[in-house]
DNA sequence: CGTATTTTTGAAGCGATTCAATGGACGTGG
DNA sequence: CCACGTCCATTGAATCGCTTCAAAAATACG
């Protein structure tokens, strides 16, 4: 276990505006964790442990239910948060976060970064400040859920990625996650089946190109057309 | 604007465990406001002001989609805490609560209550693990719809306000809510029609009683069932 | 007692799922 | 470098759960 320089920790916006000797302090609290492709920092139902702040790699979170169907969360890009809501409330993990490339993050203990936050009032306000806007997103989720359609709700997840991790390229943007029809299924709420045929008709249409695990958006503006149920533009 | 006495506050959660110093605190900075029944303490889209506390009556969260559909987010009962998100997070308020009854609250502002938090540690960490505890339930609520059927949401949407409000009733539990079916429609992501049809089911099965936004749940264990998609319990 | 709101019910239709089967991409080992 | 196995993606056809719309019934309220 070694630890992350505290000059490392500037870039995270959950440590942003810390000065350098609570940067100090927070580096020293910290432990750095390797974890392969494929591999789980934590798994759903066991016992939390620590908070995360991812460094490279990617991961997605994930919810299983009792009944074994699998929900994606959301999916985690360097700089961010994961394990902030099981470290805060306790009990067990709540979901699964496994890294789809190898990667790596910094963790704190649950006690551990209560102590910080209390002796860094900033960094606590900050914490809560990251957890209200995650509420936001789920807010708004739970209500395309409940009142859109597939369509509308793939268009949406899309659009949200890209803006996550999008990278511009010769003719659209790509989004930058090993994206499986089955990862956007269970993103949005629909099965394998329906994602794939409306991301073919969508390629069809010259709104998307698509691969294995790969997917560029080529007219963003149309599919923020699709994804708010305007009239599709005329070309 | 009158202050509470520093002594109700001690019945709600967020406060418990304060001592007596800070209760004054916090009392000190508080606003006690009142709503007539259809009122609202804040509505969707105006900009942050407060957060609450509810000490008196119901109160309803929801939220409405740009083309006009609305979701209820949750139901407030007195003791429970609104506005959090937004006094933290900033911006517009997400959400409107809407007063079900005359309802009271106590308020702060929302950079009075950050200032306790810097204050009062323990305030703080209390109302991360309270937003915390929120988001597992929204966490859970989306898995819900996007992996379950109609009928196991509105069973678990009625479990979840009978544990939230339901009194011991000769022959079951009441929900203590005025719950219209269209409430319970927009709490699940359904149609009234469907609640209607279902409620109907379950009444004459004899797991609940129903009336003009009255629900009693006559036979838990058989709502259980439902929202758990066991076997049916034969009798 | 009349009006407004809430709830119920029926019938028709569609969006999305389910299941089965095929097709294509990738990586690995010979 | 090709051949194989595996995983991922596609497509079609059938089905169903739920919504939509229309209309009537029940309940509360002034």
């Amino acid at each position: 276990m070694t630890r992350p320089a505290s000059e490392l920790l500037e870039k995270f916006d959950l440590f942003a505006d810390r000065d350098a000797g609570a940067l100090v302090a927070i580096a020293a609290a910290a432990l750095t964790r390797r974890v392969e492709a494929g591999d789980a920092f934590f798994v759903q139902g066991e016992p939390t442990a620590c908070f995360y702040v991812l460094s490279k790699g990617r991961a997605r979170l994930t919810q299983v239910t009792p009944d074994g169907q699998q929900v994606v969360v959301r999916f985690i890009t360097p700089g961010e948060g994961f394990g902030i809501v099981a470290s805060l409330a306790g009990g067990d993990y709540p979901l699964t976060a496994e890294a789809l490339e190898p990667a790596e993050a910094y963790g704190w203990d649950g006690e551990a970064f209560k102590g910080l936050m209390a002796a860094h009032p900033e960094l606590a306000s900050r914490s809560m400040a990251l957890l209200a806007s995650r509420m936001r997103e789920f807010q708004d989720r739970n209500r395309e859920l409940a009142t859109e359609r597939v369509e509308r709700r793939i268009a949406r997840a899309l659009l949200r990625l890209a803006g996550q991790s999008g990278v511009r390229e010769s003719g659209g943007v790509r989004i930058d996650l090993p994206l499986s029809r089955q990862d956007l299924a269970e993103l949005s709420g629909t099965t394998v089946f329906t994602v794939s045929r409306l991301l073919s008709g969508w390629e069809a249409a010259g709104i998307v190109g698509t691969g294995r695990k790969r997917i560029v958006i080529r007219r963003p503006h149309d599919l923020v057309a699709i994804a708010e149920d305007l009239p599709p533009a005329t070309h």
